[in-house]
DNA sequence: CAAATTTTTGACCGGTTGGACAAACGTTAG
DNA sequence: CTAACGTTTGTCCAACCGGTCAAAAATTTG
């Protein structure tokens, strides 16, 4: 199904990669349709005819960077594993999640770009692999709760507002800052959301004596 | 300060309302500078040039639609108030707030459009009118901190994980209803949500020992 | 070196977009 | 009726945008 592993020389590795960062550096900020080839060339400090060479279509530059951004972005759900402490393990999942947040907040926004317009390109991947793989941690979840080991409550609710809270730092970040403002907005904010969410989530969770 | 209260005959009035319906759901959708004024204007049911007598400039039918955005936006945060038992007016804000993520997902996502891309419309208002309310609830709910009403932490990480935990019914329905399949994805999703926020942030604050 | 191949660029093209404009059309008041 | 005013539309334009192409420049290969 996928393409027959394409050869490349080292010129076109690097300067495909050039090209891609400085696409996700403008796709994520002006969405699909807000960007234009020769924002992204001049990015990547090239020709627009040049990155053409490379990329064929604006749409395949898209859809290479959704391609890479997918398998990263459910990392953190997919380590999420029965092992372990409940508590300790969603503890660990949140902070995953906020240090993506942190780190690579192009790539949530990039994300929250394709979600707002209704997802036109990823939807097959919503609707199968991303519910599966939901539904499989809903599973774990729901086993802990009959165990005891966390309240009962709803799983996939449960997994959507951690998401919410997490890539909220990224996707609103200006928001953030804003309202922080210059003191409390610095690079402290994110030990501060951490410390905070994981007071939520898991005094929210402790089973009920 | 404000433009000197422009006379509109009848006409100009319902046709601006009708432009601002259509470009509501357009801007949703596709962001500024994904939206056409001619998808606008075929919305709208009425030619191009036609929209363009009402509105001289594509910016201004967005800079209309966000400056009534904003007031009716913040209307759930400015009602939190200090009277009344501080979890059950934690509570009804919450519910407030899923409730307009339910009956305005469009007006939600025009405003996640704005943040994601940098706020470039609006940071005057967030860092003047929005950082000052924001404070002044938070003095409020650290208020009900120091009594002992509700557990000590961050209030303006809590507002921050209010607003991104309903929010994201709206900004992200694509993904929840393809997560949640067919069967509960459906119009029930909202009460679920509202079951689960109720008992994650109560729970969560419900003040220890 | 020289030939072959890859990379880069300037010029160009067709389609779209935001917006201008004048003429036509409709409505209302005297 | 008619003049004034408000509304609607067809036509047009300049800028922009995604993408092509041939030729020049650089690099690799023999």
């Amino acid at each position: 199904m996928d393409t027959p592993a394409p050869r490349r020389t080292r010129i076109q590795q690097e300067k495909r990669e050039l090209i891609l960062e400085a696409a996700l550096e403008v796709f994520s900020t002006n969405g699909f349709r807000g960007s234009t080839i020769d924002q992204i060339a001049e990015a990547a400090g090239m020709s627009k005819p040049n990155l053409l060479y490379y990329f064929r279509r604006k749409e395949d530059i898209h859809e290479t960077l959704m391609q890479r951004l997918l398998d990263t972005w459910l990392a953190p759900l997919r380590e999420l594993d029965d092992i372990g402490d409940p508590l300790t393990e969603l503890r660990s999942y949140i902070r995953r999640k906020l240090e993506m947040a942190r780190d690579f907040p192009r790539e949530s926004r990039l994300f929250a770009n394709e979600i707002l317009q209704g997802a036109p390109r990823i939807m097959p991947m919503l609707e199968g692999e991303l519910k599966t793989l939901v539904d499989e941690k809903a599973a774990v979840i729901k086993g802990w709760m009959r165990a005891g080991k966390i309240a009962r409550t709803d799983p996939w609710h449960l997994i959507f507002s951690i998401w919410a809270t997490t890539q909220h730092y990224a996707d609103f970040d200006v928001q953030v800052r804003a309202v922080l403002g210059p003191d409390r907005g610095g690079d402290g904010r994110f030990e501060d959301a951490a410390r905070f969410l994981e007071q939520l989530f898991v005094d929210g969770l402790r089973p009920k004596g």
